[in-house]
DNA sequence: CCGGGGTCGTGACACCTGTCACGGCCAGGA
DNA sequence: TCCTGGCCGTGACAGGTGTCACGACCCCGG
């Protein structure tokens, strides 16, 4: 039997999947068996190479890598994930584990414990970055409703209140009630302001 | 006479930075002499290190990696600096060649030519990635003035005209006049959007 | 069965914004 | 010297925006 754990890496900067896997490729214990690009090759590429754990980058073109990892729990029910993202925010934890991540992991951790994390993946533990999980349980859950994050994402381009209407075929004064409501659950005061911070909070 | 280019590393991700310094560590002539984490202790470092070449991420707390460029040629006329980013914008190209940096390198270029563009700068040649080079000359020079890119800057929060007024120091007229300007100069609709745009191109 | 909440729309109101015209100040180039 | 251009401000106008009240529909849990 292979004693070594079988990783696949997904993030969209060839630059950092490359330097990862040369990182990884120091522990005598890891083996980067795949590399990916797009968050919708994840699943194929993870059976095609047996991984064990798959590291995951949440901005990737195709799927996020909080969706692939929802598909690979739901395709290979045998496979670890482990999300790995430069923007700690507090949904985004919550969104990841609730799509099935056993881990959780901000890049400006020390390179150190990224092996440490995925061996305790692999064992079936959760890791969890903790300043995180504290302030992702401060933060409450996301208030927004479905329409409201789906008016704010079209918001977060700036353009004016027809534009936003036509893109998501709404009245535009429906548009406005539910920007309205955002506003108020975001103590914001512009349209613009509540998508930002919307967006910071990983609520989109 | 030691043959090896003494590299340092400047990357606000401690993830990525270990990542990089494990690529380069792979490659027989480079040798990581030092690693930060911010722009204002690049110079320090390079200077304590002996380095022959920085690698010098742009999104980084204190300075950010432009001005740190323009920092070591200040500081360090013998030590070359290759600009490495996430964002491909154009306008950071300009201003990063502006502030003496030999090289210019997008973050999804493949892992392997890394090393290959380390060797070229510190031969003295010039690296930059190609399809960026042709896309900044079509988009030609930024536009904008100074206050309208300190106004739009502030306005990147999305606040109202009040807030961004109290916040430069200015009339709320004047920061209206400024903002007209900018739209116009985007060929956007609405504050929101020119900064945006004005964020994309790198013009901030 | 009756609430409660999300969704969609209308209408009205006060306020904010984008635009334009105008004036004044100061620096640098023709 | 004049003149162009950036900078700062005011005033006014039309249109956009945020808020509220109201009504309607649907679905779900009590």
């Amino acid at each position: 039997m292979s004693k070594t754990i079988r990783v696949l890496l997904a993030d969209d900067q060839a630059l950092v999947r490359g330097a990862l896997a040369a990182l990884l490729a120091l522990e005598p214990d890891l083996e980067v068996v795949a590399e990916v690009g797009r968050g919708d090759e994840v699943v194929g590429a993870a059976r095609a190479a047996r991984a064990d754990v798959c590291l995951l980058d949440i901005e990737m073109p195709g799927i996020d890598g909080i969706a692939a990892a929802a598909a690979v729990r739901d395709a290979l029910p045998g496979v670890r994930t482990l999300v790995v993202t430069t923007f700690g925010r507090p949904g985004y934890l919550r969104r990841a584990l609730e799509a099935g991540a056993s881990g959780f992991v901000v890049k400006d951790t020390p390179s150190r414990q990224l092996a440490e994390a995925v061996r305790r993946v692999h064992a079936g533990l959760r890791v969890v970055d903790p300043s995180l999980a504290t302030e992702s349980l401060v933060d409450g859950a996301n208030p927004l409703t479905e329409r409201e994050r789906e008016v704010l994402r079209v918001a977060l381009g700036g353009g004016p209140v027809a534009t936003i209407a036509a893109s998501v075929h709404l009245s535009p004064g429906t548009v406005r009630n539910h920007l309205s409501s955002a506003i108020g659950k975001t103590n914001t005061s512009t349209r613009a302001e509540a998508a930002r911070v919307a967006q910071e909070r990983g609520w989109l």
